[in-house]
RNA sequence: GGGCGAUUAGUGUAGUCUGGAUAUCAUCCCGGCCUUCUAAGCCGGUGACACGGGUUCGAAUCCUGUAUCGCCCGCCA
């Protein structure tokens, strides 16, 4: 009700200046109302009774009184409590809403275009991708679609650990077991299996051991034989991790690959400038950085930035400083974006401000790290199969497609053949991904099967029902959908209104979701605006409506409501199936 | 030991930044609603701000103390 409110505002301040009341005594009471269904916008008026000497009701009602003629058409005043309530008139809203009906962005405006970096998903290579980095991934593109929905220039760099010490066992494993043996059988979710019997025979066989060291060296050096078997690791992986993203549904793909190789040309860069701007120190053979402060460890000793190790090799954070020279100079972006859990926030805290004290970014620069919480088992521990491994994330996802399958099954068994696959996967994607956004992405949630792929409550199911059934209405109107664009709308009943409410906040609510990064807003509408539908579609005839003004104005309101439905899902990155 | 964060009905959650009225939504449970556009739905009911102090006209929200829980403090990423 943002709009209602910076209408009212200017109006308020005339009418109130005759009780005595200026700009700057009011200007901060006005807000949005926190008793629903009696106002959209209140201003609380206990504070100004000290300054009037009267009693925050009288105060009210006399503003009530004072303002009330100049907000007709716009606003319906009332007073209560030492409140002054406003309503939006249903014509003011009539008309906000059919502003809408030819307006794509559904009343999102674009913002000031900045070009912005957002590292998110980040599997390794020759690993299994699991759980674990389903977060990342399914919130950093819902992040990605809405910065670019506001009008954002934004570059996805998906930072795979592809280089680094294990790479040398990793090498030496593909050697033993043969290129073509390895590639072969790829298929492909084998990665655990391949990780872990290079890690036993790493720990256990000294000479095999003595050679991974040596292919590092050699690796390091970029001895092309090793680095030709290092790019058969990245290649089987990388096609792997396509699979992945596909089935996800996200827009990652190889183009967006920067992989911790990438910088790796940039290592002694970072630790020149760190030494020319004397941030650099030595410690027991390494080169480290002490931000001082708070950064202490067990013992209360300054806690150190490792930039290059006693063995000369270095540190992740060298490679996320390198990352940052690389965005700030080679990119020239305007801001940054990390999408990694919680558990590295001291680590981004501490490379962020080593960035900033060493000129790698200046004030033009935001750094951002958001960060969530963790994905728990239902005894609250992080979600790992029966044996103890990671769960892989395609034997999850094909859960959830099978899972969404059989309920479709069970309750429209009318739904079959390619129609039911390609929904099924819609479903059984959206409720995953839904689950992970839309609660507070900080929290840790529980992982639980029957809750997401519910058909009742906040999740996918229930808001991709809503859609479906709304496009049931037009397939079944006798007026064409697209006919919608001049539609006249006009609110007869209280549940017309509190859904035309729905569909005129969206774009605030889009807004706060993306500016504080948190898709659960999103979210949070949608299933209100959904909920607000259902109930008045219990309530109000549309097709069978009393005559074809009425009808009109009521498959308008559908029509926005299923763009309110089918554009949030987009932005999380999730469709709306037009049956189910 | 130090640092960071969390705690809201039986359960799960929103609200906390920026203090405002009767704390959101959902689920569970109980009771209603299908000869009418998808009942996968709707309507009604029961039920919660961890505990103590402070600031304020007013605190779930700000400050402070306590308790419980989680995470981080690796020359792993």
């Amino acid at each position: 009700m943002r709009d209602l409110i910076e209408a009212c505002t200017p109006l308020i301040y005339d009418s109130v200046t005759e009780l005595g009341i200026n700009e700057e005594d009011i200007s901060n009471l006005i807000g949005p109302s926190t008793v629903g269904t009696m106002a959209d916008v209140a201003i609380p008026c206990h504070s100004l009774s000290r300054i009037l000497k009267k009693s925050p009701v009288e105060v009210s009602e006399q503003i009530s009184t004072a303002i009330s003629p100049h907000l007709q058409g716009l606003a319906l005043t009332s007073s209560m409590n030492g409140f002054v309530n406003l309503k939006a008139h249903p014509e003011w809203l009539a008309n906000k809403t059919m502003e809408l009906l030819a307006d794509k962005m559904m009343g999102i405006k674009k913002d000031a275009s900045r070009k912005i970096v957002v590292d998110y998903s980040a599997p390794n290579v020759a690993k299994e991708m699991h759980v674990g980095h389903l977060r990342s991934t399914v919130i950093g593109d819902a992040i990605v679609r809405m910065l670019v929905f506001k009008g954002h220039e934004v570059i996805r760099e998906n930072h795979i650990g592809d280089w680094g010490t294990p790479f040398g066992m990793l090498i030496e494993h593909l050697i033993d077991l043969g290129e073509e043996s390895f590639t072969s059988r790829k298929g492909i979710s084998d990665f655990d299996q391949f990780y872990k019997e290079a890690r036993v025979k790493f720990d256990q066989n000294d000479m095999f051991a003595e050679r991974a060291r040596s292919r590092v060296v050699l690796l390091q050096g970029e001895d092309s034989d090793t680095l030709r078997l290092w790019k058969v690791l990245v290649d089987v992986s990388t096609g792997y991790f396509n699979e992945v993203y596909d089935m996800l549904g996200v827009l990652l793909d190889d183009g967006d690959i920067m992989g911790e190789s990438a910088y790796r040309h940039l290592l002694p860069t970072v630790v020149e400038r760190l030494h020319e701007s004397g941030m650099l120190e030595e410690s027991e053979g390494a080169s480290v950085v002490y931000l001082g402060g708070k950064w202490v460890n067990r013992e209360g000793d300054p806690f150190p930035v490792i930039i290059r190790k006693g063995d000369g090799g270095f540190n992740y954070s060298t490679s996320d400083l390198a990352c940052i020279i690389d965005r700030v100079e080679r990119i020239s972006c305007d801001e940054l974006i990390y999408v990694v859990g919680t558990p590295q926030k001291q680590h981004f805290e501490m490379v962020f401000e080593v960035a900033s004290r060493a000129g790698f970014m200046d004030e033009r620069h935001t750094a951002k790290h958001i960060n969530f919480g963790s994905v728990l088992d239902s005894n609250g521990q992080m979600l790992k199969s029966r044996a103890g491994q990671s769960v892989k994330l395609v034997d999850l996802l094909k859960e959830s497609i099978k899972r969404a399958d059989n309920a479709i099954s069970e309750k429209n068994p009318g739904l079959t053949g390619k129609d039911k696959d390609r929904i099924s996967k819609m479903i059984g994607i959206g409720a995953v991904k839904y689950a992970d956004l839309s609660t507070d992405r900080t929290k840790d949630y529980v992982f639980d099967w029957d809750k997401m792929l519910s058909f009742e409550g906040n999740t996918a199911p229930y808001l991709q029902y809503s859609h479906a059934r709304i496009s049931r209405i037009f397939s079944l109107s006798p007026v064409s959908r697209k006919s919608m664009v001049d539609s006249s709308i006009e609110l007869f009943t209280e549940e017309e209104e509190t859904l035309a409410r729905c569909i005129v906040n969206f774009a605030e609510s889009f807004d706060k979701s993306i500016s504080s990064m948190q898709p659960h807003k999103l979210c949070t509408h949608i299933h209100a605006t959904s909920s607000a539908f259902a109930t008045f579609y219990e309530a109000c005839p549309i097709l069978k409506a009393e005559n074809e003004e009425i009808m009109t104005s009521r498959l308008a309101l559908c029509d926005l409501t299923a763009r309110v439905i089918s554009t949030g899902l987009e932005l999380l990155g999730i469709q709306s199936p037009e049956m189910m």
